[in-house]
DNA sequence: GTCAGTGCAAAAGTTTTGCATACAG
DNA sequence: CTGTATGCAAAACTTTTGCACTGAC
């Protein structure tokens, strides 16, 4: 039951640990518990809310603030996480280990949905190759209100 | 040559004193210059560069920081101006006056190059409604490499 | 005249950095 | 051992707020 999940996690990790060594950087237990703890909420955080999870579930572990985001950056530039830009402010990461998917982000609740499509993909595609541009990646964000919130409050 | 312009200038700025009426807000001159520069510039600043820009522009007016973030705040809640938030950090505003686009950058230059397309906003919405969410808006952001700078740098 | 808006400066956030120490390789 | 990573605190930024004063209506 718990087999595959691990099977992933522990690829996971070593592809980051992979990473780290051709990068003359080193594996450490921070490194590892931001790693873990990114993987198990397997959502969308703050680096400041993972850092509030993270001293919460490993109190004697005395992570800083710093620590999380330095992780996060190098997460980032080794495209173990991405980055994702939310209307107001902020930015929040999630791990790149899923295939690709984009985002649907209630209004209200802030729920958010994933998603993926095909033929929008290769819409995107045909989109930048008329304009001589070589696609490297995108970000697709639908915003609106989830069922839940549609029923809940009745007008506005 | 400059008619078509200035009509679309004076709507747009009509349109705002209408709002901020309807809201019981008073139109001042730092609000017409703030949406004035913001249209003039036609691209996608954030709150810091428009303030540099306005103290360039209207050295004599004595625009404080705050009143730029204020007034952006306004237009943004009025529909306005849109805010985008790019890669790294910041946020970006535009006018909405512009019928809707989405936008290609370029990583290299960070080129902002608009552009929209029927069949995707169509897909969007049926993903939308086969999973009970009612669509409000979206956001687009194709990354890549523009074809100016793919000439420039041969390979990497 | 009234009340919202403004500039300024202070405050509140958020992210980065400098430094001495700890620890991975 | 060597040099990167860490925690802490300070610094650097970004955005918001409080306040006395100004100006739109």
């Amino acid at each position: 039951m718990k087999k595959l999940e691990n099977i992933e996690y522990d690829s996971l990790l070593a592809n980051f640990k992979d990473i780290l060594k051709k990068n003359g950087l080193k594996f450490t237990i921070q490194r590892e518990v931001i790693l873990r703890t990114l993987y198990s909420i397997n959502g969308h955080f703050t680096p400041d809310a993972l850092y509030l999870i993270i001293k919460e579930k490993y109190p004697d572990l005395n992570v800083g603030i710093a620590t999380v985001y330095r992780t996060l950056n190098v997460l980032e530039e080794s495209d173990v996480a991405t980055s994702l830009s939310f209307g107001s402010q902020g930015k929040k990461f999630e791990l790149g280990n899923k295939p690709h998917h984009d985002h649907m982000i209630c209004k209200i609740c802030n729920t958010i949905i994933e998603f993926e499509d095909k033929a929008i993909e290769k819409r995107q595609e045909q989109i930048a190759k008329e304009r001589g541009f070589k696609l490297t990646g995108h970000l697709m964000q639908l915003y609106g209100i989830c069922s839940k919130c549609q029923k809940t409050e009745t007008g506005e």
